[in-house]
DNA sequence: GATAGTAGACAGCATCACTATCCATAGTTT
DNA sequence: AAACTATGGATAGTGATGCTGTCTACTATC
């Protein structure tokens, strides 16, 4: 198919799509001409992925790239990868500040982590930020977080477990991971609104959290 | 304290500060003349809270003014306004793609979760996005990840509960969701390499998957 | 052969999060 | 009191990002 109709069946511009091409995010078509390429399904489900990685996961155009190279390449490593888009490939310079307790916390839970992890990072980071603004209440339950990113890191496994096409398996860490963290913050949020509004009648006398929460 | 101090301990440069002053993220401090105003430890707390939104939790810079004047009004939505801050308040149309997926879902669990809370429409494109990319085999765990999500809310509430004065719950409620997420995701990101490390040692011959995972 | 579509190059644009400059004034030092 | 520095407020400029528009030399198609 031509460009005209790559746009119209993904809903993307030509010049946006022209655009993803230059940026290396979308392949080249086959050139049968020197004005004349032809794009195929392939096409299509990339353009998908893209929009979905930009709208929803929320990464820099120059991260999808990087991520989607990564997904390109024979050998993947795809943790790095998806490590790195969790905070944009932003390294903020190594301070003790979360550091060892990540490491303290990963060595509590037996996890296997590599010591280069971007996650370690990014998890540091906010665990420095909660500190920064006297939030440590949450940090006293961080085992308990821990534990349920455990959990959906099985669910995760279970789930990845179902393709078998290496090339699936690939693409669909890459959603599953991405696309994952925004459906289980959603997720959360309604829980949140549910949990609250459980506690809200729970006890005939709304606590001041409740009524601060319930609305 | 004047701005020059104020920019020293919170390491913002004094542009910034004024920046964020005419963008009303930060309250004005108390003039005592024409040009000279004083700043106390609430606009220091204040910054860095500012900065968390940004940093860690992404969210843009008018995102975290409508949170944080949520934040001061008396009777604070909290709920709508970390809705919205969860998709950066940019509404797709109702399409009924994921819609009623998440509708049933919530009926399912039996949540009580309120019509127009925008979590749901978060969570609806984000159902929508996978059915796009054909990767339903996460959304038949749905279930799965709504249990985790229900958990994550319960621990939320547990820290919430430690807190006692209402200034500091609905402080807490902000950055317990939104920099959550971004712990939430960070766990998630470490679980996940050592769960795929698990599955590549317990076997002694690797699946594809675990190859392909564990670099 | 007229018309419409195309690849590729390049320039322009809107938004965002700052950053820089200026000015009148105020505090501070000498 | 004079010199100097800092401040609040206003306005303009900057760099990055994610497109969008225009142009040219071609090509497919009617």
């Amino acid at each position: 198919m031509r460009i005209a109709e790559l746009s119209r069946r993904s809903g993307i511009p030509v010049p946006t799509i022209k655009y993803y091409l230059r940026e290396g995010l979308l392949p080249p078509g086959e050139l049968s001409s020197r004005n004349q390429a032809s794009y195929d399904e392939g096409h299509i489900r990339r353009l998908r992925l893209v929009r979905a990685l930009l709208e929803i996961g929320r990464l820099p155009i120059a991260t999808i790239k990087s991520v989607l190279s990564e997904l390109d390449t024979p050998e993947p490593n795809l943790h790095h990868a998806m490590g790195r888009a969790l905070r944009g490939s932003i390294a903020s310079e190594p301070g003790p500040e979360g550091d060892r307790e990540v490491e303290t916390l990963i060595e509590r839970r037996g996890w296997s982590v590599s010591p280069e992890a971007p996650a370690r990072r990014a998890v540091a980071d906010v665990i420095a930020a909660m500190h920064q603004l006297g939030w440590d209440s949450m940090l006293a339950q961080i085992d308990g977080y821990a534990e349920i990113a455990d959990r959906a890191a099985r669910l995760d496994m279970e789930v990845l477990a179902r393709h078998s096409e290496p090339d699936e398996i690939v693409y669909s860490a890459v959603v599953g991971t991405i696309l994952g963290d925004a459906l289980i913050a959603g997720l959360r949020r309604l829980a949140q609104e549910n949990a609250s509004a459980q506690m809200y009648r729970r006890d005939g006398e709304p606590t001041p959290a409740a009524t601060r929460e319930c609305r």
